[in-house]
DNA sequence: GTCTATAAACCGATAGAC
DNA sequence: GTCTATCGGTTTATAGAC
């Protein structure tokens, strides 16, 4: 067998990719924390530790910053979604998906989800990167939401959009913030708690 | 029987009542639109047919008019609540109130739910008149939620706090903006859906 | 109270030296 | 690629005439 093109990435391309990660890191929190309007590129120029100029070395512009952020977190999604056991009920996979973002989201990683009209979807919806994992997450989800409503584990009258938008927007919640700030209940039980009233609403007697 | 204060407001008072109101209004639409950090003073003034100086005759600062706007909201929201005929089940209460929100929201004019990590909402939690409607709004909702869940319309062992958060939460569901971008239902579609999940979830047969 | 004009601050992005 | 310094544009808020 020959060798052909390295696979190894040169010591320059991996401190560039190192630094990249590590400015992405700072993009994500600060998305978490105030979201895309109010997070400044001086901001996490400083929180990187580098000149804001140098940002713009790695990045074209503060959008595509936002973006190559949100890419990162769909590929972890796509990660942990192709990684569970494939003889798990798909309902249980849905659920599984939904319970790392949530806590991602307690954890101060999950960057707001942006407003329906802001000016930011328009910019991700012309990143193509952001949209095919976007796509591929979405294609699998709505796999799993197909077999789910076979098997009778998820209400078959429903219409499958409104299951795929709803595990979208629960990823979000501001249920779990609003619980976070009471204080009253651990991260493991707002998981658990924003997980019922996804799947089994309010209603039920458990 | 003496006639005291009078109370009719005079034209004057009348006639700036009724130019607040008219400025509310476009700040309630904007702020659905673009939400507090994307509206600017100049496109108050703009849709209002004012001079942005004026506005700051009529208000104090920005915050002071997204809260100002929001407490009006929050009063719409009481007015309806305690027109609410007194026989029906509590259940059809909670379900009426997340009904007429939702309904708001899909026609423009609910407000973007202020971030947990937003300075908006440090801002409002400073605002008293705000602060009164809210708890006011809580209280009732609050008796409902103990009501149905005495009456086992609601899960008993669901904390009181998770219902109350989803209620509020679900009042801006982006949910309702995907579905509604899709065209493919009516807003009465969507509203119904809403409700459907957020009480019964999306395990049931129904 | 309403207007025009402007102050003061902030932010995204770039220039140019190293 | 990283830095300092700065441009150009936008935004909140105010001054001052009417």
């Amino acid at each position: 067998m020959i060798e052909t093109a390295p696979v190894k990435l040169s010591f320059k391309q991996q401190q560039l990719q190192f630094r990249e990660n590590a400015i992405l890191d700072a993009v994500n929190r600060l998305l978490a924390q105030k979201g895309f309007d109010l997070m400044t590129m001086d901001e996490v120029a400083a929180d990187v530790g580098i000149a804001k100029a140098s940002l713009y070395k790695h990045f074209q512009s503060k959008e595509q910053l936002a973006a190559a952020s949100m890419t990162r977190l769909l590929e972890s999604a796509l990660t942990l979604a192709h990684g569970l056991p494939e003889h798990h009920a798909p309902l249980d996979k849905l659920k599984a998906v939904v319970r790392w973002a949530v806590t991602e989201h307690l954890g101060g990683t999950m960057p707001l989800l942006p407003s329906t009209r802001s000016s930011t979807q328009q910019a991700l919806l012309a990143y193509q990167p952001y949209i095919d994992r976007l796509s591929s997450l979405t294609e699998q989800l709505g796999e799993w939401i197909e077999q789910a409503q076979a098997d009778r584990s998820l209400s078959a009258s429903l219409p499958g959009e409104v299951i795929l938008y709803t595990i979208y927007a629960r990823s979000c919640d501001p249920v779990a913030d609003f619980l976070q700030m009471g204080g009253a209940f651990s991260n493991q039980d707002i998981v658990d708690l924003v997980i019922h009233t996804t799947f089994e609403g309010m209603t039920g007697q458990t």
